[in-house]
DNA sequence: CAAAAACCTATTGACATAGTAGGTAAATAG
DNA sequence: CTATTTACCTACTATGTCAATAGGTTTTTG
């Protein structure tokens, strides 16, 4: 499950990407526009500045920014930030203590095989990838 | 994340159709084989009853068996018994309360194509498929 | 009738989630 | 140069889930 965290995460970016204008864009507008708690996504983009997604700037006149453009960012990557590995199952995680039973299990491969998928969509998907083209009334 | 419940499920079918004897098979048994605590599998195999997975019998010469032919479950269907609904994010789950920015959601869509991804691998996958047939040593 | 098995209820410790609350530091517009 | 705007920081909390453990009761059959 993914959680609120990297869901808000993605949309942040995408409210960046859509309102740019070229300056620094304060979290007040973004949680107006998004319908989000600003004192929830200080959180979140505190997280983001950490992991080299945003730039933050403090003071009249700051805010956040992109680092890179929209197509230079995956998704699996925004996730992976917010939530920890995308693992699916514990015995895949990371830092996982080695399951001594890996040699015999007979569900591993499966586990593995969802874990393939589940990361190689989230990672060929781009923040421009998600940009609603069509805006007609 | 798959939790133990539902790879727990999983391993305890497997284990009965592997061993299958034509009788019932006491729960001890798999416990050992699996390296699994029997109290917990206790919870486990209740739900699988409980949802029509497999039949339980009392008493001495007792424990449990498949209902149904491996190849008849799939792996989805004891996934989504044991964890709830197989559902990537809180806005796409069953019961959730529709979400006022589905319309305009721009990453509704992202969630809704990694869902569809989730639910067609593991009701795809049966459990007949993952008995290992390579018995070499 | 005794053993073996399923079945039942309750409890626990650890952790994650989804926030809220209140304050400090930095930078600029006027 | 100061008032305002903004990011940034620490702490707290309520709720729920996970992964079990514990101990007892009922059922069935050898």
């Amino acid at each position: 499950m993914i959680s609120t965290k990297g869901r808000y995460a993605i949309r942040v970016m995408l409210d960046l990407a859509e309102n740019d204008t070229g300056s620094y864009i304060p979290l007040k507008d973004v949680a107006a526009r998004q319908g989000i708690s600003k004192k929830y996504l200080e959180i979140i983009v505190k997280d983001m500045v950490a992991g080299g997604l945003l730039i933050g700037a403090s003071g009249k006149g700051g805010g956040y920014r992109l680092v890179r453009k929209p197509e230079e960012y995956s998704v699996g990557e925004v996730i992976e930030l917010m939530e920890g590995p995308l693992a699916t199952v514990a015995c895949l995680a990371d830092g996982a203590v080695p399951c001594p039973r890996a040699e015999e299990c007979e569900t591993l491969p499966l586990w593995a095989e969802y874990d393939k998928l589940t990361h190689d969509f989230f990672f060929g998907k781009h923040i421009s990838d998600l940009i609603r083209k069509d805006d007609s009334k």
